[in-house]
DNA sequence: AACTGATGCAACCGCATGATA
DNA sequence: ATATCATGCGGTTGCATCAGT
């Protein structure tokens, strides 16, 4: 009755992606925000589905977002949390709003989880600290993490963080320095996608850019409001400051996307903090301490947490 | 230089969930 | 209450690149 999904349509173009496409879909999402995915091929004229073109957004073109080079920092995080919670990758991201699901699947997949391995396997004789085997990453797997034991300490639900509070508020900013760079880039520096940076957040001026998500339609603005909602599932009157990134990086500061309703949110979200405010985790205390020593973009916690 | 296997990562697929009519 | 749509998530695949021979 219904017509085949989208990714089934005739004249649909799977594989990867082009710099060329790559610009249309940005000045789509810099015109009308991220989300009503259906639409963006319609309206693009973009020969993909839009699934591919929400991943493609998500896990790439998204502004803010790190490739490669995980940190050790970054690494014990990982390990840590994917012993607290297991393949919930969207979740995991959410503690490092820098990376995607994508992004640290892969790199458990391909190197965390070999390190383990052989971790494992190295203990039952003798285990050599290898030189690209974190402090945090040897210290946690020197431990050992009892997960069940972890996961009973457990107190509140993580459900308040599997909202992926992730950069969805596109800076347009951003976007336009984006598409500055692919300008400038050869279609073939562009196609080598790993040297793609934002950088230099201090001298753009694009004069009709916003830093707020623009709703153009019910629809849309719905979607910016569970975005933003999404966001205020982990935020209170300290997460203007905390969440803020690297400004210095180009990265876009959480307190931009602010708005009323988040505002709103926030205030729900404080009202229900304060009301059921759950001893402070494990989870957290580790995270926390972690914070204290390194701070290399990953989500800190406030601390206030603490009290 | 050519071949081959290993590795890393982008993208796809199927399913689940929530929203809406 | 139900069907349909839109989106999100996790697992998997395919391809480009790298390293070793």
């Amino acid at each position: 009755m219904g017509r085949p999904p989208c990714c089934d349509r005739v004249g649909i173009k799977k594989g990867p992606w082009t710099p060329e496409e790559d610009i249309i879909l940005v000045s789509y999402i810099q015109e009308h925000g991220p989300g009503n995915w259906r639409s963006v091929p319609t309206n693009t004229g973009l020969m993909r589905c839009s699934k591919s073109c929400r991943l493609r957004w998500i896990n790439y073109l998204r502004p803010g977002i790190k490739h490669g080079n995980f940190t050790p920092h970054e690494e014990g995080i990982i390990i840590h949390l994917q012993a607290l919670l297991g393949n919930r990758w969207a979740a995991i991201a959410s503690y490092l709003p820098q990376r995607t699901d994508n992004d640290i699947k892969n790199y458990w997949n391909t190197h965390l989880k070999k390190k383990i391995d052989k971790f494992q396997i190295d203990s039952a004789g003798s285990y050599v600290i290898s030189p690209d085997t974190s402090p945090v990453c040897h210290d946690y797997m020197s431990k050992g993490c009892n997960t069940e034991a972890v996961k009973q300490e457990m107190k509140f639900p993580l459900s308040r963080f599997s909202h992926t509070p992730s950069i969805y508020a596109s800076s347009t900013e951003n976007i336009s320095r984006l598409l500055e760079g692919w300008v400038r880039s050869s279609p073939k520096a562009a196609a080598n996608k790993k040297e793609f940076a934002i950088t230099d957040n201090n001298n753009s001026s694009s004069s009709s850019s916003s830093n707020t998500i623009t709703a153009v339609s019910p629809k849309e603005n719905k979607q910016a409001e569970r975005i933003q909602v999404g966001c205020a599932a982990v935020a209170h009157e300290d997460l203007d400051s905390l969440l803020s990134f690297e400004n210095t990086s180009g990265m876009i500061s959480w307190g931009k996307i602010h708005g009323p309703q988040l505002a709103q949110a926030n205030a729900e979200a404080k009202q229900d903090a304060e009301n059921s405010q759950p001893p402070l985790s494990l989870l957290e205390k580790w995270l926390f301490d972690e914070a204290l020593g390194q701070t290399d973009g990953f989500l800190e916690l406030p601390a206030n947490c603490l009290s």
